[in-house]
DNA sequence: CGATTGACTGACC
DNA sequence: AGGTCAGCCAATC
């Protein structure tokens, strides 16, 4: 194994993120109780707007939904993502719901919900 | 190393 | 008013 491409060290301390992902999850990791952001928020404050797609990837291989509340980040009409097979059904509307963010049929009011950070 | 996909967003028709 | 197309970045196969 010496060429190829080497393996970037992921967990550097806790928050220096070199690894895009890390920061990614960084920024959901900051997301308060009660409260919803949007794939295109948590990619600005991780540093780059475009990474929305970046985002969604990321929170997709989630390696620690125990700590990425990945349930908490939304699209930006407020929707949750179709695709979120990540514990089961509609687990995470329960789950926002218990937070304090009432997910009407899986949308959540952005207006008043949404992160500020 | 090259090509493809992906839990998005914004603009255009 | 709504639907469709393209763009962007990174990781995976």
């Amino acid at each position: 194994m010496t060429s190829l491409q080497e393996k970037p060290a992921r967990q550097h301390d806790g928050q220096d993120a070199p690894n895009t992902f890390d920061r990614i999850y960084a920024v959901v990791r900051q997301i308060p109780r009660g409260r919803v952001a949007t794939y295109g928020q948590v990619a600005a404050l991780a540093g780059n707007p475009r990474w929305s797609r970046v985002v969604g990837y990321a929170l997709h291989v989630n390696p620690d939904p125990a700590h990425i509340p990945c349930y908490r980040v939304v699209n930006r009409f407020g929707r949750v993502s179709d695709a979120f097979a990540f514990g089961g059904g509609n687990r995470q509307i329960e789950l926002l719901e218990a937070e304090g963010v009432p997910c009407h049929d899986g949308v959540v009011d952005l207006g008043t919900y949404q992160w500020q950070a």
